[in-house]
DNA sequence: CGCTTCTCCTTACGCCGTACGGAGTTAACC
DNA sequence: GGTTAACTCCGTACGGCGTAAGGAGAAGCG
């Protein structure tokens, strides 16, 4: 398992334990924990330690249990990570009324993902083709779809302006976060593993084979070792990507107010 | 490691393997194999069966040796990753002169782009934030590059293009082959997983409660059963992309040509 | 020939997810 | 109130992983 995907366990466990499908146990010790706790232990050690270092024994430990312990409350890791995920989109401000119509909406709900994905840069490494089909997700997903609802959109252009502002915060934020991922991964800063390279590099690499690698990487290099504000690059692509949004609207309206 | 990062390993060996620093042994038994042998078989593996499969013991049964033999080749598992990324530039057709200006050579990048990735689909379940320094990558970096040189921009601003128009396709190609990952790495269809889960989620969730989502959810469910053509979809969020870019070529020099 | 250097392998360690079965606790039932 | 079924928690173990350590044997050098 390299990459994780989420639904990844067993569709019909995974959305049980979701819903807390399971009526309280009537018989037997009572629980220590609740399946939440074992959430939001996850949730505690992936975003200290990076999604690399969630092992069922660790997330145990943390809870003062042995690992087999944890198979009472989860029926293994697949749908636990299904679990954290969708545990985190109770954290997603959904607010009924936001003035300035679609586009401050749209907004919103970029900047609150954004936000998401920076508390739990996780998230990233969880590929969620087939989303955890849960009450926080579903309800985040409804939430979402309200943004863009009666502005002259089909439903299945709809689904498409959601996911591509989705997928466009998905993006900006692998570039943000990404050089925190590796540093927590490997133990070293993006500074300690230049300083280690770009000696041995410069013994193999001629600048006069690739001169414009050689020029632009040397620019830009030094120019992300100095700014690089990601947020500010962020607000700007959703702009854009907002006119297009607006161009598209207005051609399937005539008008883009409301 | 949960999910794989390139760069994660010792920056000097994995510099020193990708432009195969080490001169040839002169005494001790002939190697039955070479580096790009050892590469050639991981690549194999991970196209068949995904990143998720990829390990030292089965690249070493692939080549019929002990896993440890390996270790002659390949500092670690970390490198072998490295040369992976770095071997598979080698694919990238890099045309000398391609008719049409800037425009139709950052199409032929983007295209290409596309097309390796949908050859190596593993490619996506690796983070290449610090990516592998080797002769074929940087080679490929100068040759996107050299796609908007001359045409009026900053070696920065050169970079970001070639950066944005890379991670479209990143992103547009995790949409496309998204589904074919998961079903690899489950053994699970998309069909074959909404069908155990719809009727689990039809005794949980209310549609009452959230309307939007139950209304858009089926909409899109339906047409993305029945069409979806993500290469039209790509080579149409292509063109998006590249309007954008030409606004910003021909403000920088009030001409677009050339 | 002997020595060095190299390839390839065996063994082993500490991780991982989790299957299996047992011990002990609690509530329901007779 | 005793029995029993249900439940929590855990010890052990299996087969996977990456790879450290060290050894056997081959090939070239002197």
């Amino acid at each position: 398992m390299t990459t994780d995907f989420s639904g990844a366990g067993d569709p019909v466990r995974s959305i049980e334990l979701l819903w807390r499908v399971q009526e309280r146990p009537r018989r037997g010790p009572k629980p220590r924990f609740s399946v939440d706790d074992v959430a939001a232990a996850a949730i505690a050690l992936a975003d200290i330690d990076g999604l690399g270092a969630l092992s069922m024994r660790r997330v145990a430990e943390r809870l003062g249990v042995q690992a087999m312990s944890l198979y009472t409350y989860v029926p293994g890791k697949a749908e636990l990570i299904d679990l954290m995920l969708d545990t985190v989109c109770t954290e997603m401000p959904m607010p009924a009324d936001v003035p300035g119509g679609w586009r401050a909406r749209l907004t919103l709900v970029a900047r609150s993902n954004w936000e998401l994905y920076l508390r739990h840069p996780w998230m990233l490494q969880v590929a969620t083709t087939r989303p955890p089909l849960g009450p926080n997700l579903l309800a985040k997903y409804d939430y979402e779809l309200r943004a863009v609802d009666g502005v002259g959109l089909s439903d299945l252009e709809m689904d498409l302006i959601v996911q591509m502002v989705t997928d466009y915060v998905h993006g900006a934020v692998r570039g943000a976060v990404g050089a925190t991922l590796v540093a927590q991964a490997t133990g070293l800063s993006d500074e300690q593993w230049w300083e280690r390279a770009a000696p041995v590099l410069e013994k193999v690499f001629d600048p006069a084979r690739h001169p414009t690698a050689a020029r632009v990487g040397a620019a830009a290099g030094e120019e992300y070792q100095a700014a690089a504000d990601p947020a500010r690059a962020f607000a700007f692509g959703l702009e854009r990507l907002l006119d297009g949004v607006e161009s598209l609207i207005s051609r399937q309206t005539g008008d883009s107010e409301k």
